[in-house]
DNA sequence: ACCAGCGGGACACCCCGTTATT
DNA sequence: AATAACGGGGTGTCCCGCTGGT
């Protein structure tokens, strides 16, 4: 657990009780009213923890981020020297998968773009997913498995751009489409990269 | 205009209303009341045209996604031999600076992701866009702009995805990120056509 | 046909589109949209028949109410002299089986009681009910079946409150309730009789 | 109060303030913004106590006909041995005069019947109603003031179907029909009774 | 601190009936 | 005769603040 510890077990059952729900319904078919009834706590109880129905779903968003980012920490102390796939295939994969959840409230909290409670959460997200693209190029320039010349920044910056747009991909073609293949996404990254 | 000609003077009311108001006040928080007020129309004659909130922020994307496709073909047509750069930076273009009424409501309807009908509306305009940059690939080919060994259906699908991972930035990073640059963009691109 | 001739197709056509809604649906769950969509007419059309959706659905009951009466007329003509049995069969039998539509438009219609006119059908259907037991209940004491002391106006009017009794009784107790048969109605309305 | 104590003032309020403008109105006029209009109420107050209009006047009937069941559980205990006319008039009275609310709401709920719920409120009337008379006619049984050999359920039935005609009629003749008075009631269900 | 229920207001959707038009 | 445009009102649902209890 990186920070925002010190969570009560009612907090965790609220957290896990709208992920379930989402991962049902989706975000928005799923009102407080289905968290009340499912978790069996009160709407005061709710509001207790959260300012709202958005901010709980940003909360859950964050909480899947900072797994995340643990997850890619020790992938990068654990990888050999030189081998700049495993990272990489950690965050592409982490984006495209697991998507469910993650992507719905994604999508969802992006069309609150006029809330700037939200677009606070949603940008922070983008610092902490660009440090950690940044990250990982450099590591892989001292490690001299990309090329020192490449803009580290910049190609980070790239590189999420498109992860958000294999997320909005991911969302409309949905199953079945066969188009894009992560070999395709790897191809693409890897020759932006020299 | 393309089809869906024959629009009467109140629903172009309506359309124009709602975009002007999405610009104002953000997709959500645009109420039919609003549209109702500022157009001096009542809630029947809307839903006269159209069958809910949804539908009708789906109609007025489709109408941009239209126009772009006619100025996209007029483009392609008046383009001297050999020269890729006018589309290009349409499609591009087209995707990053008008921008704000688009991207609001192309974020807005991802967030819905659970209704099937919104969701058709998306995947038709996602069919629509990749033939526009199948299209354009391929007319670069023929003008031997372009080297005939890339797969122009695959390198449209990289292409779309990435522009979709533009609007999403275009709202999260809102103005004043300098990060990205439209010629990164298009070197970035240039650069997968080899 | 008794009266109300001259319907043209349009006016049939809108009649039994609305019959068939309201025995797939009920009465309250069957709009006007559905008729329109289903007889493939507009509303303007439907307006010009009938002054709204009440008064449609009252001159269902009254056509049926219609059909009853030929139908009884006949049976009186036929009936051997003495015999009261088929006429007082047909007028209970087609109260409690036929149901379905005549019922559930009965039931509909009486929740309108704050309705002037449809009060005004209602009434006149009663009428026209009470009419046609006191015909049956003179004829049968011509015959000398029922004894010429019973006030034929008087048991009449017991007798369509009776039957308003079953219809209603249908309506709640439904298929399956075996507390009510035919014999019991049969032997408790000729006790009256006597 | 037979159950459902601990209404709250509130509860208490929306359920007298419908009933008052069901009086004046009618049911199907009687609107949710009427009630909120004069009981000064929110709509959210409203459902958060009854799950829509239709519920709420079932609960209204279903309060009238436990109070009506403790008036008759009185009436009969107090009753002198051998008299069974005042439980017979006061259930037959019950059903006729008060009528207005009860016969408005009743004749209204009838109307739904499409509606699940609102069948299960009627059925259980139903069941309800007829429990009482058979207490009666048993009671009545039991001291001698009814022959011992009609059979208890079956006439309770009949006498309940003729209450729902009752009720019928009496929405339908309204004022000023003299065809039918009390007497001939009694007199037609007395004849049942042997 | 944590919880529970009451209550308020806003919104989307639906549906009936009317008017202008052809 | 028939259509399409339009007006307006009603219902149900939802999010959330408030108050009092533990």
């Amino acid at each position: 657990m990186s920070k925002s510890s010190q969570r009560t077990a009612s907090f965790e059952l609220i957290l896990e009780t709208a992920e379930q729900l989402i991962l049902e319904k989706g975000c928005r078919q799923t009102t407080l009213q289905d968290i009340i009834e499912r978790s069996g706590l009160s709407k005061g109880a709710i509001y207790h923890y959260v300012s709202g129905k958005d901010e709980l779903f940003g909360l859950i968003l964050k909480s899947k981020f900072e797994a995340l980012h643990d997850r890619f920490t020790s992938a990068v102390a654990e990888t050999a020297v030189g081998d700049a796939v495993p990272p990489i295939k950690l965050i592409t994969g982490g984006m495209m998968d697991s998507g469910s959840v993650t992507n719905k409230i994604f999508t969802y909290l992006l069309g609150q773009c006029d809330n700037e409670k939200i677009m606070a959460i949603l940008r922070e997200l983008y610092q902490f997913s660009l440090k950690m693209a940044i990250d990982w190029i450099e590591t892989g320039q001292k490690a001299n498995a990309i090329p020192k010349t490449v803009d580290a920044h910049k190609i980070a910056s790239l590189f999420i751009i498109f992860t958000y747009g294999m997320r909005v991909h991911h969302v409309i073609a949905e199953v079945g489409d066969e188009g894009i293949q992560f070999d395709d996404v790897f191809r693409f990254i890897s020759g932006a990269l020299h």
